[in-house]
DNA sequence: GCTCATCGTGCCATAATATGAAATATCACA
DNA sequence: TGTGATATTTCATATTATGGCACGATGAGC
């Protein structure tokens, strides 16, 4: 994981930040006194960068009760960030090829903290649950592209930060049950989550690097458990780096 | 339009943001020294915040050209404001009864500076064009949805800036030219555009109001030009106009 | 292969800017 | 009308951001 540290003199800048990403779907809505307390500011202080991301569009605020909310200016920032993407303009086809090579569902992930953001993502010819998952976050541990990144990534463990959820009974919740799965995973080259995530979803997935060996993010394929066989999971894993190759073929 | 005036105190955050917005479709990457020029901030200064966005993951670097693009933590808060908008949620029911009614296109969008953002979707029994325009940006005064929020926001015209752009032969580029349309659209309570946007497509538009009278964004159902005759389209504004008071019936 | 221009990065004294305690204003509820 | 809990404004303080400058790396032009 690429660590980067904050630089000195910026602190206003990285406040604000912070507090735009204290909200959450279950926090969509929160008065000034919650904020100060989430983020542990200075009301006043709170209060002015606020005034700032609000002047901006980024932040709004119902009429009623003053509550704050994240803005029409958050949904114009992600949208051109996601638009200008240049991975997802590339990855595209390649999705496009996996989803009708294998009528599997194939997707494109990048890691945010510690949890999966959906990049892109193609259904295949087996349509099972409702599409339009891109923009979807699901912690990094229970994924199968988040294990590949944890895997591949230099560092990639400091990533999660314990204690791990358990969305099912075969989730992986100890940071040490980890160390012999990412051996297993660099060894064979792809990741898999066999229910996982979610019972009866299984998916294979393998990294995407950057010209100079950094790891951008990672593809999946996945579909039903009863349907992804052992055999048929490592026929997946092999399209998948052959794939991943295609897109960096000097690593 | 609601001024909102940028608080005092909060100079490096203000421009923080301003950095993010500076990205475009045509400049998602951006040099240091580029940036320095468009923002008129000196190439420290910028560097410092850029710095701070960097290690929050809104904005990322090419790892070979050190040039700076916008970020996968942009992604993830703008899909966050997306899903947490209480407008899109509230709207959603009755954009689908619009579309099943007329069999064309309704949308949800919101002003934001001098374009309309499109919130939300849902296409008619006639599929035209793709769909899956969520996330785009339209010119304010080209549009329906735009020139309803100019008729009805107060001071609305003030989000125009010179010089208006012509999409088509038919768009409004004349500042001086909206008065009596804005008049219009008060009148008849909704907006209409034929073939301003694009050659062959018409819509029609309301506004949404907030409790307190309050523009929030607007409602728009469009489709070929050929099939929006005048007589369609009154039809269809007063279904939006009805639609806009079941949203709001204290108004 | 050399010079020169350009770009990103780090340092540091300066003062402008952000900070937080406290006071005030606003609102909801009783 | 009073009371408690908000949000907002004020203001002196010093922390924090600022931008000039200098260094190192990279690449184009000759």
């Amino acid at each position: 994981m690429t660590d980067i540290r904050p630089p000195q003199g910026a602190q206003a800048a990285l406040r604000a930040v912070r507090l735009l990403k204290l909200f959450t779907i279950e926090r969509s809505e929160m008065s000034l006194a919650e904020i100060c307390k989430l983020s542990g500011l200075n009301k006043t202080t709170t209060h002015r960068l606020l005034g700032a991301l609000h002047s901006e569009g980024l932040i709004e605020r119902n009429a009623l009760t003053a509550a704050y909310s994240l803005g029409a200016g958050l949904m114009a920032l992600g949208v051109q960030a996601l638009a200008s993407s240049d991975l997802r303009r590339r990855v595209r086809p390649l999705l496009k090829s996996l989803a009708n090579e294998t009528g599997e569902t194939a997707t494109l992930e990048v890691p945010i903290g510690d949890s999966m953001l959906i990049l892109d993502e193609v259904t295949g010819r087996h349509v099972v649950g409702a599409a339009g998952n891109v923009g979807t976050r699901w912690p990094l541990h229970a994924t199968s592209t988040g294990k590949a990144v944890l895997a591949f990534e230099d560092n990639g463990l400091e990533r999660l930060s314990t204690p791990l959820k358990a969305l099912t009974t075969k989730t992986l919740v100890s940071k040490d049950s980890f160390q012999p799965e990412l051996i297993n995973i660099r060894r064979r080259g792809y990741a898999v989550t066999v229910d996982e995530l979610e019972d009866g979803f299984t998916a294979v997935a393998t990294v995407i690097r950057g010209a100079l060996g950094d790891v951008q993010g990672a593809l999946s394929i996945g579909g039903p458990t009863r349907r992804l066989t052992s055999a048929k999971r490592a026929e997946l894993g092999a399209s998948l780096r052959k794939t991943a190759m295609r897109l960096n073929p000097d690593i």
